[in-house]
RNA sequence: GCGUCCAUAGCUCAGCUGGAUAGAGCAUCUGCCUUCUAAGCAGAGGGUCGCAGGUUCGAGUCCUGCUGGACGUACCA
């Protein structure tokens, strides 16, 4: 919305410019010419918009101070429109009229609903977004967390900006490390299940797992026996295939549930088991048209030399398949299921390698969209303590994380006495706890590494989502209030002209940005530009209401504009809070 | 060794296609609750933007080199 009054403007600014050319008669290259940045000057009071002039000053022959003040006189002698101009120094300043912004930008938002900040920067595009991929040998952990609220931001930021956008979730359902901890069920197990040892299914598999390697440190017999069990598995043996499917059952079971807890969802479901076969086809196409070959000992290598990239395996020599097989299966039978324009991998940086290779496997085998597929590389979370260590079993757990989260926030509720007010003590933290856990995930670029800090996290003051439902708790609360004075005849109406301080300006226009940031976001596949809006636009507006009262005014007109005005700060918000995860609450 | 990413306040992080005095939160110190939820607001101190060059009217931002760190370079995923 913004974005237009700048469109016109710098349109404007151009055509003055050219006319100060033409009474020179110097030209100015177009490339010149459409480089005109605009930008915001760092104080609201020397004006809304700011046009440096420097990259003229060179084609014009005059200092750049000369031009702004030309250029201001030129369009002051052409008269017309409401907002004020003015030549500061080097730039060209802009400051809009009041009355008009807030009717447009109040009534805009609130007329458009959950739809404002909506673009149509990707419309037309089909998008498939890769992201989760648990192992089903253990279960969710903090890396997980913010893979999955990457993944399910991201592509709700796509869907905003106008793509056609399809989630999907490949679990890793088969390969040696799923052998490991059925290896160690099946020894150590004693036939006992999650029920009857009442853990959660997916954390009792995950115990195996741990328990497997520890085994393996001191039996080197361990490694060889999971090779094994991993042909039995591929051979389909009955027995070892049953023994999967029970586990995997649990796993899934337990996972499927941390997702519903966090409020993550797929639009579908790809099991790798279904998938390696094609994979394995595909690979060996590949060696009949000779982009593949195989050694000596039947192992089928791929030579990327050419692109830097080494040589790579992709089937073993007992015709057991690789990580790199499967995704290759994977990718192929997911562009025939849904004929995508990208997809774009959700995956930790630590794979880039692997992915760079599966791109280039994918375009040898004259799959043409190979080019189009994209690997969101994130960093690694590590907790304050230090780093995580898969293999020995201490992870931060993504439930037990969640669950100390929730009770943080049960804590904080009781301390505040607010437990009276929020009608269900539990619910209300839970979403909390989410709000805590996604805003915190979400606010570090994700190509950067990151400390988690489950305290800091839930802090209710401070950069923290907690404070950004806070905000939005209050204005529902102000809502509230004003709808029973409203009801007892005090009634107003919603007048632009009546919201001309500079808070109220500086709070519009920032309401005015959101659909950039929203398309920013999409454009750079980084959530961090919504929850860095966010936490602006929520300061802007707290010091503003704690500043200036909306409902104890006289003028019932004065109450509504700024009613209405909180109302739209409360819509952008709730929409923003929908990109990144954060539960919008009405109390808490 | 090679590859990718990273380096901004004591700590955790922002910094838009290069543009006006480098920002926020935490921590420390100080004000503000008979007043729309103090889960708040305001203020103070704290920086040679890893180092050295270069491009430019202008560099935290772009280029080159160096230093330091993470990850990768598996017939693990």
């Amino acid at each position: 919305m913004l974005h237009t009054i700048r469109e016109n403007w710098k349109r404007h600014i151009r055509s003055v410019l050219l006319q100060l050319a033409e009474k020179k008669s110097i030209s100015i290259p177009d490339d010149v010419l459409d480089s005109l940045p605009v930008e915001t000057p760092p104080d609201p009071s020397i004006g809304d918009l700011a046009f440096p002039m420097f990259s003229f000053a060179r084609v014009l022959k005059t200092s750049p101070q000369g031009i702004a003040q030309d250029v201001v006189n030129l369009l002051e002698a052409q008269g017309g429109g409401k907002d004020l101009l003015a030549a500061s120094g080097p730039y060209v300043n802009i400051t809009l009229n009041a009355e008009t912004l807030a009717e447009r930008v109040v009534q805009t938002i609130l007329q458009t609903g959950s739809a404002f900040g909506a673009t149509t920067a990707r419309e037309g595009e089909k998008i498939m977004i890769e992201f989760s991929c648990p192992n089903t040998n253990k279960p969710l952990h903090l890396g997980h967390l913010r893979n999955d609220i990457l993944g399910e931001s991201l592509s709700r930021i796509l869907k905003a900006n106008g793509a056609e956008v399809r989630k999907v979730n490949l679990i890793n359902d088969r390969g040696i490390h799923i052998c490991k901890s059925m290896l160690a069920y099946q020894r150590f197990g004693d036939a006992t299940d999650p029920e009857s040892e009442g853990i959660k299914s997916d954390h009792f598999v995950g115990k195996y797992y741990v328990r497997y390697n520890e085994w393996a440190k001191s039996d080197p017999a361990a490694e060889e026996a999971a090779r094994e069990m991993l042909r039995q598995w591929e051979r389909g043996d009955k027995e070892v295939v049953a023994l999967w499917e029970k586990m995997n059952c649990w796993a899934l079971e337990g996972i499927r549930k941390t997702y519903e807890s966090t409020g993550i969802s797929f639009d579908r479901i790809y099991f790798e088991s279904e998938t390696y076969k094609t994979g394995k086809d595909e690979i060996l196409k590949g060696l009949q048209s000779g982009v593949f070959y195989r050694d000596q000992e039947g192992t089928v290598w791929v030579d990327l030399e050419d692109v830097d990239l080494d040589k790579k395996v992709l089937l073993r020599g007992d015709g057991t398949s690789l990580y790199l097989t499967q995704d290759v299966g994977t990718a192929i039978q997911r562009h025939t299921d849904w004929p995508f324009d990208t997809c774009i991998y959700v995956v930790g940086s630590e794979q880039q390698y692997h992915f760079k290779v599966l791109f280039r496997v994918l375009s040898l085998l004259g799959k043409e969209w190979a080019e189009n597929l994209h690997h969101l590389s994130y960093g690694m979370v590590n907790l304050p303590e230090g780093k995580m260590k898969s293999r020995e079993g201490k992870v931060v757990d993504a439930d037990d994380l969640v669950k100390d989260l929730v009770d943080m926030a049960v804590k904080e509720i009781q301390q505040k006495g607010r437990e009276d007010d929020v009608q269900d003590l539990e619910e209300t933290a839970a979403q909390v706890a989410l709000g805590a856990l996604h805003y915190y995930l979400l606010q570090v670029s994700p190509s950067k590494d990151m400390i988690f800090n489950p305290a800091e996290s839930i802090s209710f003051n401070g950069n923290t989502g907690p404070y950004l439902q806070y905000m939005g708790a209050r204005i529902s609360s102000m809502e509230r209030k004003y709808n029973l004075m409203t009801a007892e005849s005090f009634q107003g109406s919603f007048q632009g002209s009546l919201l001309k301080l500079e808070e109220e300006r500086t709070l519009m226009k920032t309401l005015a940005e959101f659909p950039e940031a929203v398309e920013k976001a999409g454009r750079e596949l980084n959530p961090s530009v919504l929850t860095a809006y966010l936490y602006r636009l929520s300061k802007v507006y707290s010091k503003y209401y704690h500043d200036y009262p909306v409902l104890r005014n006289d003028d019932p007109h004065l109450v509504a504009s700024r009613m209405f005005l909180a109302l739209a700060v409360r819509q952008v918000l709730r929409n923003a809070f929908y990109l990144t995860g954060i539960p919008f609450l009405e109390t808490m």
